[in-house]
RNA sequence: GCAGAAGUGGUGGAAUUGGUAGACACGCUGGACUUAAAAUCCAGUGGACAGAAAUGUCCGUACGGGUUCAAGUCCCGUCUUCUGUACCA
């Protein structure tokens, strides 16, 4: 007797693949193709996995074993992105170090993805918090510090190469466009100099100039600092204005931070999207995060001032449009260009918008509130005065902080100018805009506007930049939303940067010293002075460097140097992990470069789209750089990308009266006041898929229920409510992975997963269609067991035609399946392949052994027992896929002539399985068709048994 | 507001290039086995009408139009839901 034991046989093999390392991927592969399957890693949270994170791992587990079918020498590792803030809160609370928590975390995590059949290389794995690791993260940052962006070559370079220019030439050795940054942010004697000025800099004034191209650098930045957590937040860390973790509020805030040059890349970010295989609605949200818009920039004498006001706008055809300029109140220039008249009323204004916060901004779009300056700027083309103004509306961050209002183009500004009862010159010829503005650029004649009029948008923009450029006061430009990275954060949990300080300039430490590992600390607080939580570790921080000094002998030895104290935010380590699974033991470069040769890029990723903008644009990043200073050779890193769906959860609702006295079954609510009625969140676990509760198990959970009255259905049940939620410990609806596998096991798990629908789309965890799957498999064990004592038995005879071709629509309708990731529907294959050989007892090896090796990378325990039992000593991983043979199969896409009442002629389009018996029965039986043809002459002939459906013409 | 995705039975969801709509599964109903339950197996299951039955006819893929011999699929308009994003000049 052999029953379909699921639970021996898991366990089984998953002792026997992890004992022969059946899944390593190999280095030295020989002819044999390779293919990069990589998950995102996880944070292991304390909560230890739900049903949902499993199931891009099943998707990209099952992609892995069909390359290894297919002869792919697949590598498919998996690690911990282990530093986060999770573990450093628990740490502030219990004091027990961030490391343990992660370790014990991590060993939760492992074990459940054990159970799972996983066929990771886990000899590869990596923890962003291991030193071994981040020390390639701190290298890959000194790099960075050592780089600068040459616009034209459109590439990073060695930063000894910006010097060598300067030395050579000073600094009209830069092309126009780096000019520009340096008079924009730096002094004049600063920003032009020659050679001999360069020799004669100070230290001081070299780096002043240097940071200004460093792809790393310190800058004075206006951050999100979040009081609570006691750092600095991301943008993507802040969610309707509250941080991601813990919802506290986050205010804005002026810092020292170092921060990443991303918008130097911004250009080939974007034109690198073109050539990845990626959800276009996640290329979508990179293009609109990057922000690429195409305009001028215009500069605004101001009258009286010797200030200048620049604006950049997308619509420099609109120039002579303008009837006035608004500033953000954050702007520079506000306090200087106000006039006394209108000083009290300015600050005002500027008090009160920088009071209200980004949530309230956010909030109130629609009122329109701005003060006038009493400054008058000059308009660069006609000469004419218009007033200065501030306006909320107006971003300090976007652009110049500082717009041209053109009323008539451009409804903000016409709104502003209605509220404010602003002029609203009309420059387009025939359009009213008696009622709103006329935003759109085509199809409209430019008016009113000197030498612009009759031309077109396109003409009037080149127009109007010539005539901007010819006087001086503007330039054709591109602007973009993008803003560089800040790459500072003032916690403990993170990469130590290699940094220390002499004379307040950066200093990188020799990388021979790396890593740079956390010290000990006694709390994980920031120090009472405000430094970040490693300002508590005095000791560690000289030692470090006086290491580093010791290294450097340009230094004075006795001086002590302040450590950087900050840590690097979380996605630091994730930007680059993905080449650490090449090489992940190597200690002398990240990956070596025979590794990073090999494997390239990835070849399928799978993750949320939750990091649209985040981790998968910052790792474009860094792997364009990499590229650019040739230590790898990839400039994107992953070539195709698959989002799965998020598995939500169902979650469980009580009723009670207010006063916490009554139970309500939901079928019993109309009986109350829905005033008087709460709903609580129960634990789903007390809830059967009939949506009754336990009751005893609830109020032994929740004893404050202890004395309430039950007011049940009719037949005694209690019912509860439920609803679709994301799955969280906080609303009790997380189902534990380990339990469907103690109760199906994984392979049931597998499956049922990729059954619930298509991968990439959200829905909701329910039970309820588990047994359907699980029966399968009990199905397809049984089709290897027969006779009464239900042992194992194959045939040898040769299999019937019947069965072999179920066999082969199998085998094709599975291979393209896999291709498409619409793992839902193989399943269903399957499940219709088991009936149909069932139905047909086809028990013959010919059929059999194939159809093991279909199912294996979808449910490799069973497959794996099976294949072990007919008679292979060999693991079924790697087994060749089998091809199906087209003559098994009435191929659809051959066309057989056939004659019709004698004259015409027929191409019939074999989309059915037909023998031509039927075939001919079939059209002369129908006589619909004919009436249908009319004459006509048809291409085509859609049969089914016994008639014709459909003609073709 | 903008961008993207999607609307198919009681439910999850199938449906090559337009070509038998509802595969497969859950649930439900009936039956077999059993003292009983579980498990397993068999049959039925979009709606309406006709028929004793086999079966037949009509209607059906959010709504309203259109193209076509043929539309869930293509086009135009409307509505709804989800997911991003937020005054980007």
């Amino acid at each position: 007797m052999s029953k379909y034991t699921f639970r021996s046989i898991e366990e089984k093999w998953q002792n026997f693949w992890a004992q022969n390392q059946t899944f390593a991927a190999s280095d030295d592969a020989g002819s044999q193709p390779k293919f990069y399957v990589l998950d995102m890693f996880p944070y292991p949270s304390g909560a230890g996995l739900h049903v949902g994170h499993p199931l891009g791992y099943i998707a990209s587990d099952i992609y892995a074993r069909y390359k290894r079918h297919k002869g792919f020498n697949v590598l498919h590792p998996q690690g911990y992105d282990s530093f986060g803030l999770p573990a450093e809160q628990y740490a502030i609370q219990t004091g027990q170090h961030p490391s343990k928590t992660t370790q014990e975390n991590i060993a939760r995590y492992r074990q459940q993805l054990d159970r799972m059949g996983f066929s990771f290389d886990w000899q590869r794995e990596v923890r962003t918090s291991d030193p071994e690791y981040y020390r390639w993260t701190q290298w890959i940052f000194i790099q960075l510090y050592q780089s600068w962006y040459d616009p034209s070559q459109d590439k990073a370079r060695p930063i000894s190469d910006l010097i060598a220019l300067f030395e050579q030439g000073g600094s009209s050795a830069l092309g126009q466009d780096l000019c520009r940054v340096l008079s924009e942010n730096l002094s004049p004697e600063l920003s032009v100099f020659q050679a001999a000025d360069w020799q004669a800099f100070s230290q001081e004034q070299r780096e002043a100039i240097l940071s200004q191209f460093r792809l790393t650098y310190l800058a004075e930045s206006e951050v999100n600092w979040c009081p609570a957590l006691g750092t600095v937040l991301a943008n993507d860390e802040i969610v309707n204005g509250v941080s991601e973790r813990g919802g506290h509020p986050v205010v804005r805030k002026k810092m020292k931070q170092w921060s990443m040059r991303i918008t130097a890349y911004a250009q080939r970010l974007l034109d690198g999207l073109d050539q990845l295989d990626w959800p276009e609605p996640l290329k979508e949200s990179q293009r609109h995060w990057i922000g690429r818009s195409q305009g001028a920039s215009v500069v605004f004498e101001v009258k009286g001032h010797q200030a200048h006001i620049e604006v950049f706008t997308t619509r420099p055809d609109t120039i002579f449009g303008v009837s006035f300029l608004t500033l953000a109140p954050e702007h520079e220039l506000v306090a200087s260009l106000t006039t006394a008249e209108q000083k009290q009323a300015v600050e005002a204004y500027v008090q009160a918008s920088a009071q209200r916060s980004e949530r309230e901004r956010m909030a109130d779009v629609k009122s329109i509130s701005g003060v006038f300056t009493g400054a008058y700027a000059i308009h660069p083309l006609s000469g004419a005065e218009v007033p200065i103004w501030i306006g909320d509306y107006v971003l300090a961050g976007y652009g110049t902080g500082a717009v041209m209002a053109v009323p008539c183009g451009d409804q903000r500004d016409y709104d502003f100018a209605k509220h404010f009862d602003l002029p609203i010159p009309n420059i387009f010829k025939d359009v009213s805009i008696e009622n709103e503005a006329y935003a759109l650029k085509d199809p409209c004649i430019i008016d009113q506007s000197d030498f612009l009029n009759g031309l077109n948008y396109s003409q009037a923009c080149a127009e109007a930049i010539k005539a901007l450029e010819a006087c001086g006061h503007g330039r054709g430009t591109i602007n973009y939303r993008l803003r560089d990275a800040v790459f500072s954060r003032q916690r403990y949990w993170g990469e130590p940067f290699p940094v220390y300080y002499k004379n307040g300039l950066p200093q990188m430490i020799d990388p021979q010293y790396l890593p740079l590992v956390l010290p000990e600390v006694d709390a994980y607080l920031p120090t009472e002075d405000g430094d970040p939580p490693l300002g508590r570790a005095d000791q560690w921080a000289w030692d470090t460097v006086q290491k580093a000094v010791v290294s450097n002998k340009h230094i004075d030895h006795d001086k002590v140097f302040p450590l950087e104290l900050n840590t690097m935010p979380g996605w630091a380590g994730s930007s680059w992990y993905f080449f650490r699974y090449m090489d992940p033991q190597n200690k002398e470069v990240f990956a070596s470069k025979e590794a990073l040769d090999y494997w390239g890029s990835v070849d399928l990723y799978i993750g949320g789209s939750e990091h649209a903008t985040g981790h998968l644009l910052y790792s474009r990043f860094w792997v364009k750089f990499l590229f650019d200073r040739g230590f790898i050779s990839v400039d994107e890193p992953f070539k195709k990308l698959i989002n799965q769906g998020m598995i939500l959860g169902e979650s469980a609702f009580v009723y009670r009266t207010a006063d916490g006295k009554q139970l309500v079954s939901a079928g019993r609510i109309q009986d109350f006041d829905p005033k008087e009625l709460q709903s609580v969140h129960c634990d789903v676990s007390m809830v059967s898929l009939t949506n009754e509760l336990d009751v005893e198990k609830f109020i032994a959970w929740r004893p404050e229920y202890s004395g309430a009255v039950i007011v049940s259905e009719e037949d005694g049940t209690f019912k509860v409510k439920r609803e679709v939620e994301k799955m969280s410990k906080s609303k009790f609806n997380v189902v534990n992975p380990d339990d469907i596998c103690d109760q199906y096991g994984a392979d049931t798990l597998r499956l049922y997963e990729m059954f619930l629908g298509p991968l990439e789309q959200s829905k909701p965890w329910s039970t309820a269609g588990i047994t359907g799957v699980h029966g399968f498999l009990k199905k397809l064990w049984k089709l290897y067991h027969s006779g009464e004592t239900e042992s194992f038995y194959v045939s040898e005879n040769t299999p019937s035609s019947e069965a072999l071709k179920v066999l082969h629509k199998t085998i094709k309708k599975v291979n393209s399946d896999i291709q498409e990731f619409s793992f839902n529907t193989s399943v269903s294959t399957f499940m219709i392949a088991v009936n149909e050989l069932s139905a047909l007892k086809a028990n013959e090896r010919g059929v059999l052994e194939p159809l093991v090796v279909l199912i294996a990378p979808y449910a490799p325990h069973i497959a794996e027992e099976l294949w072990s039992k007919l008679g292979h000593e060999q693991s079924i991983a790697g087994v060749a896929f089998p091809e199906h043979d087209p003559k098994y199969l009435v191929e659809s896409s051959k066309t057989y002539p056939i004659s019709f009442n004698g004259k015409t002629r027929f191409t019939l389009d074999l989309s059915m399985d037909l023998s031509k018996e039927e075939i001919e029965f079939a059209v002369l039986a129908d006589e619909r068709t004919q009436a249908q043809l009319q004459g006509r002459t048809p291409k085509k002939v859609i049969v089914v048994p016994g008639k014709i459906v459909n003609i073709v013409g």
